[in-house]
DNA sequence: TCCATTTTGGAGAATCATTCTCCAAACCTC
DNA sequence: GAGGTTTGGAGAATGATTCTCCAAAATGGA
């Protein structure tokens, strides 16, 4: 179990670094978070961490995993969950070909990627799945939301 | 608006063909996201509806982008969108290293793809983005989620 | 260590996206 | 055009996420 410690130490150390308190509960959610091998919904981490601290309220999963996105200890998975998206997919048509996006991650805007390349990718290690569509997501700023930080920053 | 007329004429065949009625309502909601190049939520699509049929209610543009998925006419972009999904990313250690995805579309689980050929990608055509990361995810039936449809089959 | 200040945690309410219910109106087949 | 089926709409229900507010816990000095 040094392997563990130390990381928790590390984490305890990041955290005080950047002005957060080291909780148990902060402690138990960055664990359970860190020993998975899922990417855990705030719900399956809430029931995970339960078995250890049962008290504990989802708000305060949904709370820590705030405040640790806020230091960089936990990253979100995916920029677009908070509203589906959809696009025109007609067989026969121009949509519905398989293409990549460009995500804005300040306003959520999503532009389509044409690039033969990465049309081209192959999955080595699918790790059994059997891999149906391979999408590129390329995250940044969009020239809108760059020009307005630029602005904020002048 | 010839070419315009010929989408909606193989729009609604194609709903013709898979048992689904082309009404007003369906017409306009699939015209509004083909001609978008954004990828809109199902609010957006609303409002810019709205400017055509004003009394139509949202429960209907979500019915109807049920429907036309399930014939293949209109595709979500996003797998993962009904919950966040979260990773830990404590600077310094194993995590928080940039890495790519495998999504099962069917139970949603998650698994981290580590492959440096994909680290290497860059994307040709920004389009004025400002792009900090690019993620590939490669979506598909997990090997739990592929028995089990091998076993229903059976 | 002990106190004062600040931050955190929790219960439950509030909010927002999405789905469901139920019935009248529209559609399709003949 | 009648009859059976499907659709559309208003608003309620649901589920995820966030907020509120106060007591408890952590932190930083004397």
């Amino acid at each position: 179990m040094k392997k563990q410690s130390e990381e928790v130490e590390k984490f305890a150390a990041y955290c005080r670094t950047h002005g957060l308190s080291v909780t148990q509960q902060r402690l138990a959610i960055f664990e359970a978070l860190a020993s998975s091998r899922e990417h855990p919904s705030a719900e399956q981490l809430h029931r995970a961490v339960q078995r250890r601290i049962p008290a504990l309220s989802l708000a305060t999963v949904y709370k820590n995993l705030e405040a640790l996105k806020a230091i960089g200890a936990v990253a979100d998975v995916n920029p677009l969950h908070e509203q589906g998206r959809f696009e025109a997919a007609l067989p026969g048509t121009g949509a519905g070909k398989p293409h990549h996006h460009l995500v804005c991650v300040s306003c959520k805007k999503v532009r389509d990627l044409h690039d033969s390349e990465l049309d081209r990718l192959q999955v080595h290690d699918a790790q059994g799945f059997d891999v149906r569509a391979v999408r590129v997501q390329a995250e940044g700023l969009c020239p809108e939301c760059r020009a307005r930080k630029a602005r904020s920053r002048a």
